[in-house]
DNA sequence: GCCAACGTTGGC
DNA sequence: GCCAACGTTGGC
């Protein structure tokens, strides 16, 4: 098997469109509508499996939520030929698709949120692509060490 | 609501 | 192919 690639990835939804919560109770949901080539190219590498960091934007305070499980790998993303959904987009051709998503289901919802504030102040979260300043990366790859001590930070007892 | 950061578009 | 204008994201 090929060397594979980062197995952890952070995506942003603002919960007022899309929560932790709305996934648990839906258990399972495709990912559309990332429209931006770097996000993208972010989602088509994402592997069945990979654990994927749920993380609020635009609401106070931001942070990240749970987690969720990549169950489908990338595939053309349909609400990019509707002219009725809001991701319409012309330029996506049916026969070569500009726009690509995946399925992921829910994994699990954080005690408390892990609010942006605390992972700034985390030392061993420097780097992240999410504490970059201007970064609107919507989806992100995150480093494994990364991926573990924000778990350990909002699951204090880990199992 | 403000605005910095960033991506995209389009005139040239 | 440059780059100004514009639109969007998202923290504050």
């Amino acid at each position: 098997m090929a060397k594979q690639k980062s197995q952890y990835w952070l995506v942003k939804s603002e919960p007022e469109v899309f929560s932790i919560e709305d996934l648990k109770k839906k258990k399972r949901t495709s990912w559309e509508g990332v429209r931006n080539y770097q996000a993208r190219n972010n989602l088509k590498a994402m592997r069945e499996g990979d654990l994927v960091l749920f993380y609020h934007s635009s609401v106070d305070p931001p942070g990240i939520s749970g987690l969720a499980r990549v169950v489908k790998e990338a595939y053309p993303d349909h609400f990019a030929f509707d002219r009725k959904s809001k991701y319409f987009d012309a330029k996506s051709d049916p026969a070569a698709p500009r726009w690509f998503m995946v399925d992921v289901e829910f994994v699990e919802r954080f005690p408390a949120l892990l609010t942006l504030e605390r992972l700034k102040a985390d030392s061993k979260l420097a780097g992240m692509v999410v504490l970059q300043k201007g970064s609107r990366l919507s989806v992100q790859p995150v480093e494994k060490t990364h991926f573990d001590r924000a778990c350990r930070l909002a699951r204090p007892k880990p199992t």
